[in-house]
DNA sequence: CGTTGGTTTGATTAATGTCAACGCACGTGG
DNA sequence: CCACGTGCGTTGACATTAATCAAACCAACG
């Protein structure tokens, strides 16, 4: 129950050991990259799939004048869709955000895990999640006010980390500079700097040192009209139930 | 080879006639709705999926104050993931936006089909390619401005109606409103009634009467920065190969 | 120290939203 | 056949949000 993948993959799915065992082994060797590396290319074969160990990372796109959108991010616990391989070329980079750590699967890894049937449905349902955060994501960006998105942005970053056991308290990591959550909320980055400090003076987070503090988190997720339905949190399964 | 579906499932990968006909009987009974008929609502738990036969449908999701987003459009031949009967609850509706004509399947219809290795791995890229078109409408709403936006909303519709034999030259049907094209660009009717204005005076494109009309298809992409790769439509298989 | 990357601030501009009105086509009931 | 209602498209005036540009600031680090 080490790995933040093997806890993400329990949410699901109750897990023997054997299968456990299974997840660690197809993770034991990984890699690390630092905060601006580049670790998968837009348009690249997709001979790999990855999984978080530790740190945040994203799957984003560029447009050719330099635009960038984050589509997705990968924290500790986060799993490619297994079924990426059936993809010929990625159609999004992935890039680090932080010092990362990053394991790697092979097709063959990935058959072999996806073999076992609960954790063939583990890897389902972490893919449906991935889906609705998208949709989700969809949504925010499309139809919330700055102050909304950005107060969203963080209740979803904080319940993510929570639920893979790396928030205390009413704090968690929160590594990305105000650049990267401009690209992720689609704002230019001088107005999530003033959204930012919006939310600081209405005493509902601050944020510095590379750490996320919420003092409110009710006020803020009135705010941001944060319904955590969507990351399907309920359907966890006791270990070994 | 009659059905829009069968054509979609095709281009991921060769199928043989029993499989075919697996598809076809699955998708014998269907049911009509209405332009805004409500097909499944956000919140009710999933013992159902859709295939789309004929018409327009779209997955949505509401703010509570009634602003709507657009989360995707399932035209003729769109079949939901397959999985989605993992999820407890849908986290979003669907609606009919045109007159429809939608297939449902049970979970042991699905489970009958996923359980032949060639429908199942079409399946797979199927659910691949719409995360692959929501990840695009994320740059779209996020990173284009309205004229790119809509040219490029316009490209896409055009090229997933072609695939599935729906166009003809430089037309195919377009049963939305402005309003509908607003809540899915994220844009208000207004502006897209202005922007599509501009599109017809720079002579790309007409719409009227439900019908849209390419004048200039080469210009209309490169005012979109469209780029079909996303639609992975190369994966296509010859029927039968 | 000087450089660098990130944050903060102010002034200005551009894009898009909102409000309100009007027109047009279509369908319906008298 | 006409009168009316309704939904959608169109237009203009105006408000607002957020982008852009530019500069200053700050802390970390060599």
């Amino acid at each position: 129950m080490s790995s933040p993948v093997t806890r993400q993959l329990a949410r699901y799915v109750a897990l023997r050991e054997e299968e456990t065992l299974a997840i660690e082994a197809a993770m034991a060797t990984s890699r690390r990259f630092g905060p601006r590396d580049n670790i998968a290319k837009q348009g690249s074969s997709v001979d790999r799939i990855y999984a978080v160990l530790d740190g945040f990372a994203c799957r984003y796109k560029l447009l050719p004048d330099g635009r960038r959108q984050i589509i997705a991010f990968m924290l500790p616990g986060d799993i490619c869709d297994i079924h990426t391989f059936s993809l010929r070329h990625l159609d999004y980079s992935v890039g680090a955000l932080s010092p990362v750590e990053i394991a790697f699967l092979s097709r063959e890894s990935a058959n072999h895990l996806k073999s076992m049937p609960a954790l063939a449905e583990a890897f389902a349902c972490n893919a449906l999640v991935q889906q609705s955060i998208a949709r989700e994501w969809l949504l925010n960006i499309g139809h919330r006010s700055s102050f909304e998105r950005l107060s969203h942005f963080l209740c979803e970053l904080f319940e993510r980390l929570r639920v893979v056991g790396r928030t205390q308290d009413h704090t968690c990591e929160m590594p990305l500079t105000q650049t990267e959550i401009a690209d992720t909320l689609a704002l230019s980055s001088v107005h999530v700097n003033r959204t930012l400090m919006e939310l600081r003076r209405s005493g509902l987070v601050t944020l510095h040192s590379r750490q996320l503090v919420i003092h409110d988190y009710p006020a803020l997720r009135r705010a941001a009209g944060f319904d955590p339905t969507y990351l399907h949190i309920a359907n966890t399964h006791a270990p070994n139930g």
